[in-house]
DNA sequence: GCAGGGGTCTTGACCGGTTCAGCGACACAG
DNA sequence: CTGTGTCGCTGAACCGGTCAAGACCCCTGC
């Protein structure tokens, strides 16, 4: 019979009011026993936490919000639809702002400048507390946009302001740590074989490799190999390489996919890896290194570490701690049988 | 001067307030002129407007929601971390979401049962308007609970309870693509190489398969081959089916990942592709058909159809009108070189 | 001249919590 | 017996919008 009045049975959902009637307190000492706050009898706390267990009480977020300021919600904005790059930066956002009891927005602006201000606005309209970007290239990227009222940090895509608080890759340190692992299982001639003159990463990947041979005495075998990030640059490059430079024992490649022709091309050229030539990949694509013939080591950029950072950093901002600038995560070798 | 008293100079944000003081309207007023309500002067309106352009006024849609009870949100709880199945299916979502002007929050459960009631309890708090669960294995999984207070939409991986809302790929459908391509090629001695029996798409697609032959008066040669969805098992396969039947003339490959391995295997064992062997593989993943020698020809389940499936029947859901059952999609037939 | 009516705008309640001033009761000191 | 302080709780304002009810003005018709 009182069922008939319960809230529940109402269609309503159960509010802080039902479980202060329920509890026999008002409405303000329902709140502060179920938040910790002021002074209250311990006997009237429980007797309010008990009475939200049994209505199954679970306070309405917005309300609190709309007080607060606070909506303990971030916005992410990915410029590729959640590819290769984007995907492990997310999954460690997620770790950390959960961590702060905080929850994302998801929002796929697929390169579409247009379309990522239609979601700023959106996000902002929902009162987000901050907003990570992450994109998909190294590449400086143009800010999302200025005075903004909530903090923003790039992930892996820095912006190409740099007062703006950015997580970064190491990518000349990648290139160090491949050069070093090459090195010392006994290559002596390597070269480079990697993707796109116009991508940043690249670009610095050859540096580094250069940079890091020339601290071991060594040169680069030829000139690098700039092509695209497919497997059939690879295997061409590959067989290119082999007829230039015969006597190469060690490829740094630019990425997996890349390392993954390369290792058909010169498996199907006659070489036998990885005895007579060393290959370090980049990405620690598992779909990728696994496959390959033998399994590639690689070097693991942290996408998830930085991920994570980013999201430190952002909750920091939110806090009022910013820290702009550009914040490097180091990768690390991930040693397979190439 | 007066720019001091501005709310931008206080550090607040604008409200409608600021807008309606700047029109010299109320409060109400200006509200109305907002929202296309109401029956004011035209004259009035453009005031109002003008006001809220200019102080770049976005309404803070939390206060909005708090009186409305809807929150224009849903969440999105995938069961693997944003892999290769649930990553379309978001896409695809997030595409119909957008054109109701709702958008999603992610939750990545990673197929622990806790973490994902911990997400649930949680987007319930925030008040989204209603879930999508996406999974990566089509093998039925539990209801995410009971008399939820929100509708709930299954995507790809459909609940075990027939009365929910699933939106799922057809299996069966996918395999009779691929036969008909195979005989219309001419192939009349089809096997079929696929991943684990306990995946239920495994045995789906080999029964659709075995169903779809039989139309057209074929057999399968051999027993369907089941394994794992790795490139190695398709390439140790091929072999062995090539050693039991050497006049294999097709063959049906229960993912794309398992077809380059099989593509591989026979290449190597000198078999000319596709002029002695056709070989067509399912998912379409571009990385790997793409890659692939000969280009995989493969069966494109419609994950992004699926996901903006998924997406509309939720909002449907949410304006009160349901439509529960199983809502199959069709895949279609990407024909590559293989 | 005044009632009636339509168009236009204002006012105030409301959503569901949080927070703070204040109030009653009781203990204790003077 | 009164003044003071503390404890534990209540009541109301508040956040930023939306919306229904009503106030006001001007025009029309009798």
């Amino acid at each position: 019979m009182t069922e008939d009045l319960s809230p529940q049975a109402a269609g309503r959902r159960v509010g802080i009011a039902d479980v202060a009637a329920r509890a026999g307190v008002s409405l303000g000492t329902a709140s502060k026993a179920l938040n910790g706050r002021g002074n209250l009898r311990e006997e009237t706390r429980a007797r309010v936490r008990a009475a939200a267990e049994e209505l199954g009480f679970a306070p309405n977020t917005i309300a609190r919000s709309l007080l607060s300021g606070r909506t303990f919600t971030v916005g992410v904005i990915t410029t590729d639809s959640y590819g290769r790059f984007s995907i492990p930066v997310m999954r460690g956002a997620e770790d950390s702002l959960a961590a702060g009891e905080m929850i994302a927005f998801l929002c796929d602006s697929r390169d579409d400048p247009i379309r990522e201000q239609h979601h700023l606005r959106k996000l902002l309209e929902r009162r987000v507390d901050g907003i990570i970007v992450a994109g998909r290239r190294t590449d400086a990227r143009r800010p999302l946009g200025h005075d903004l009222p909530v903090p923003v940090v790039y992930a892996f895509a820095p912006s190409s302001d740099p007062h703006d608080c950015n997580v970064v890759s190491d990518e000349r340190g990648a290139a160090r740590l491949a050069a070093e692992h090459l090195v010392k299982t006994g290559r002596r001639r390597i070269a480079h074989i990697t993707g796109p003159h116009s991508h940043a990463s690249a670009r610095e990947r050859a540096d580094g490799m250069i940079e890091a041979l020339a601290g071991h005495g060594l040169d680069l075998v030829g000139e690098p190999f700039f092509g695209n990030w497919t497997e059939a640059w690879g295997r061409f490059a590959a067989a290119q390489l082999l007829r230039a430079h015969p006597d190469v024992d060690g490829i740094f490649c630019g990425n997996d996919v890349v390392a993954r022709g390369v290792t058909d091309g010169l498996r199907e050229a006659g070489i036998a890896l990885p005895m007579q030539v060393g290959v370090v990949g980049v990405d620690n694509w598992d779909l990728v290194a696994e496959a390959a013939r033998p399994p590639l080591t690689t070097v693991d950029l942290g996408l998830e570490e930085i991920g994570r950072r980013a999201a430190e950093l952002l909750l920091a901002a939110i806090d009022g701690h910013p820290e702009p600038g550009h914040h490097v995560v180091a990768g690390h070798l991930v040693v397979r049988e190439s």
